[in-house]
DNA sequence: ATGCCGTGGAAACCACGA
């Protein structure tokens, strides 16, 4: 069972390559970020059209997060994050597909440091560690994945030296990333590849992906239950440097079936 | 160190992203 996740920064601008991508690769679960639409303008038919069955949770100009399905039904679990009435943004869903919870997931960013901003992805990060505690004691093999903001470490951006100060890689970032982790969830694409140098996101500035001035931001967390399942996994990095890609590439894992 | 690019939405610029 494949599953990825990809962060399409607007899922109407990038339909043609997300379209390319699923036939080429045609991952099982696709969980999707930045949708940048409204609810009645997620484009539903194509991904019908492409094999995909999907759920979504749209909002206007910003957020938004999906999972994608063509293995079969996605039982939705929730659409929000819990622990806040007061959040709008549209950042997190989850549903059981194949019998395994999946939690999609797009992170805040969390810039300019400090600020209200940077409180506010802190916040959405005890959340998600109350959250995923939860999904723990659940029992269920889960993933969550989707796109984190954070580099875990130094390995994981191109000039860390640069990073210290922002939002993605400051200490207090760094640290509740951690603390997630030391709940029990494995970091699959690190452990797959323990010292490669792996890129999720490359800046449209200054041709950053030629340059392979990256990221690594998109993880996927595994239960304990599933780390035996844990096969392959990579990112499809050539997508990034199609006509008109997002600023992300899209990253996948390999599960072996029960 | 930077928003130089890209997107959406409103307005012919600005917010936001990482």
């Amino acid at each position: 069972m494949r599953i990825a996740t990809y962060n399409v920064n607007s899922i109407n601008a990038r339909m043609h390559i997300l379209q390319r991508w699923l036939a080429e690769t045609q991952p099982d679960v696709v969980c999707l970020q930045e949708l940048k639409a409204i609810q009645e303008n997620f484009p539903e038919a194509a991904i019908n059209e492409a094999g995909y069955q999907a759920i979504w949770h749209g909002q206007k100009s910003w957020n938004g997060v999906a999972i994608l399905s063509r293995i079969g039904d996605i039982a939705e679990v929730r659409r929000v994050l819990p622990g806040d009435p007061e959040d709008e943004h549209s950042r997190y869903i989850e549903a059981v597909v194949n019998n395994i919870t999946i939690g999609c997931l797009y992170l805040p960013n969390g810039n300019p440091a400090p600020g209200p901003k940077f409180d506010y992805k802190l916040k959405w990060f005890d959340r998600l560690a109350l959250h995923a505690a939860e999904l723990l004691a659940s029992g269920m093999p889960t993933v969550i994945t989707g796109d984190f903001n954070v580099m875990p470490t130094e390995l994981d951006a191109y000039k860390p030296e640069r990073w210290v100060n922002d939002a993605l890689f400051r200490p207090e970032t760094r640290a509740a990333f951690k603390k997630l982790i030391d709940q029990g969830w494995t970091d699959a694409i690190r452990k797959l590849h323990p010292d490669e140098v792996i890129y999720t996101f490359w800046d449209f500035f200054r041709d950053a992906y030629g340059r392979n001035a990256g990221l690594r931001i998109d993880h996927f967390l595994l239960s304990p239950n599933l780390v035996d399942r844990l096969k392959a996994g990579g990112v499809d990095r050539n997508v990034r440097g199609w006509e008109k890609s997002s600023d992300h590439g899209p990253v996948w894992i390999e599960l072996a079936d029960v």
